[in-house]
DNA sequence: TTGTACGCGTTATCAG
DNA sequence: CTGATAACGCGTACAA
């Protein structure tokens, strides 16, 4: 039964009708443990009856606490953030936590401007997407104090507490598994490496792996698009321009992988007989392309589980591990298979 | 510039070092009109050489305002949700204003909850989905004083400001399109009704509109299902065991669109000679599927925009109208033709 | 135009 | 276990 207040409520108030004093209400609802059972009870009642609710900014003065966190991701319209955001989000509500986000759009700029505003707001910590920032976004972060975690990178990539996985494997499994199909020419259709420290570790990765096997990378067999379908299936045409096609290509993620394969499709390039194709991230619809994509499955959610928890947990000076780095997964599907015969190149 | 600070700069520090009180310090950084030039200068320099940052929760607490604004979404799996609140984000960043995040799983006490925290953290604004909620928590809303805005719903599916699209008119279109095309048993893949009057309204117009048409709707013409690609396929399959498939299926959104062509697909059924299917929302893969999904374009952003400046106008006391409800714009594309003839019923 | 002094609503400290 | 009281850091009448 929620009564309508006709004003706002002060903790006053509720001392008051409870007949206790303001610090004792504070107390009561706070830290129940320091109040003796039957007070409790009456202050709860008060409190319900008269519909209180604290006041956020009072508290967070007097307790030097905000209990907000914050988080600053490149974008929403790319799921593995959304997704992990979601987790980070639903592991906060558990210990009655609340959520900033912002996005940067993958500036550099707006990301500082937006973990300043945070701090200004007195966020008890910060998620960051990207083991890599700007030696002024450190400074800050350092000279506030805040504590934060960098995401999507693995401990190594960076000195600052870092959680995910290391990108430079990933492009090894993916080669690995190309190489030992038989593949010998694979090219890499990779993300903007705009203020993504994720796509250039890909990349290094890449080129080691290649080297790793004696297989040629010239740097033709590389082309850079964003995440609209147009601009990769424009990038797949310019792959082709600069020579014969690659008997494989290692997209950035699923959605490169898909407009790869639609504009194979369209062009009537058989996937996998004519060409490979392997993607990242293992998007649900992964399973449900024809042919279902073969990819990296991706621990989104467990990063944003786990950027919650250690922050929570440096918050309250508990102590705290972060993994290494967190497992990837090949999962083979459809798009995979040896290349073509010679005499059968595209 | 920024210099590392050692610890916490208050106000009081910046006003000794640039030789002025604080009073000034805060009139010059927040109201800096009432201040003369030089001043100005003279304290943003302090301010910035000692690297400055108001503690929120002081200014918050002092000037009864958070500058920061709430939204609480069903989830942020589906674009639809996640490009809004992108929106609405970018839009707050643009005022200097921060948003507070939360997802309610369409559980409407998650959502009540998730309000109430928001609330107690001192938000000046908050963002809902949807115009059909629980008294509780309009009774809450209504106590606490803050301004809400509730989206995905025209205007006058609520007496709370509302702004969104009719969801009525949107399957009226669609149902238009399909019978004008010659089809006469159309089928339905709705979403999951609960706590979610989107879907509610789009079954409504469905009725409406196939009455008009004097087109039979029979129960089994309408299956429910949730937006995982698996439970979609599934769907088309009970729809099959249900009798004879219609020749035209609409869709909740385009990912339950894409699952019904996928199970179409992987059953041979030709799409869409032998079935057409219309989707909502023209997600960006929608132009590129095979064939390309005719749907409604739905203004996601326009959504979350119009939200936070709705807010910000209500908080600055400035006047504001909401439209009565946004435009809807069918996008014929290749998943729509004629029936099939009577004797190549699939 | 600038400074003084108080208040914002809560929590933490310290007696009792 | 409970109550009085002093912070918490800033904004803003009001006075100068």
């Amino acid at each position: 039964m929620t009564i309508k207040p006709r004003a706002k409520i002060r903790i006053e108030e509720v001392a008051r009708t409870a007949g206790v004093s303001a610090a004792t209400v504070s107390r009561a609802l706070n830290n129940p443990a320091l109040v003796s059972p039957q007070l409790r009870a009456k202050v709860e009642k008060a409190a319900k009856k008269l519909g209180y609710v604290a006041h956020g900014a009072a508290r967070a003065l007097a307790s030097r606490r905000s209990h907000a966190l914050g988080a600053v991701v490149p974008t929403l319209g790319n799921t593995i953030f959304s997704d992990a955001i979601g987790a980070f989000q639903r592991r906060l509500e558990a210990e009655n936590y609340t959520m900033l986000l912002a996005t940067s759009d993958y500036d550099e700029e707006v990301e500082y401007r937006n973990v300043r505003t945070m701090i200004e707001r007195g966020v008890d910590g910060l998620m960051l997407v990207g083991a890599t920032h700007g030696k002024a976004l450190y400074d800050l972060l350092e000279a506030s104090g805040v504590p934060f975690v960098q995401t999507w990178a693995p401990a190594k990539a960076s000195p600052y507490p870092t959680i995910g996985y290391d990108n430079t494997a990933l492009t090894r499994i993916v080669v690995d598994h190309l190489a030992g199909l038989g593949h010998r020419d694979i090219g890499m259709v990779a993300g903007l490496r705009r203020n993504n420290d994720r796509v250039r570790a890909r990349l290094v990765g890449m080129r080691a792996a290649m080297r790793r096997h004696r297989l040629p990378l010239p740097a033709s067999r590389i082309v850079f698009t964003d995440y609209r379908i147009d601009a990769v299936r424009a990038a797949f045409r310019e792959m082709q321009r600069r020579g014969p096609m690659p008997t494989a290509l290692v997209a950035n993620n699923d959605i490169v992988a898909l407009g790869l394969m639609l504009e194979a499709q369209s062009q009537g390039i058989r996937v996998p007989r004519q060409l490979s194709i392997v993607g990242v991230g293992d998007l649900e619809v992964a399973a449900h392309l024809h042919p279902p994509l073969t990819t990296i499955r991706t621990p989104k959610q467990t990063i944003g589980t786990l950027a919650a928890e250690y922050l929570l947990a440096r918050i309250h000076d508990r102590p705290v591990e972060l993994p290494a780095e967190l497992a990837l997964e090949l999962v083979l599907r459809g798009t995979t298979a040896p290349p073509p015969r010679k005499d059968k190149t595209v």
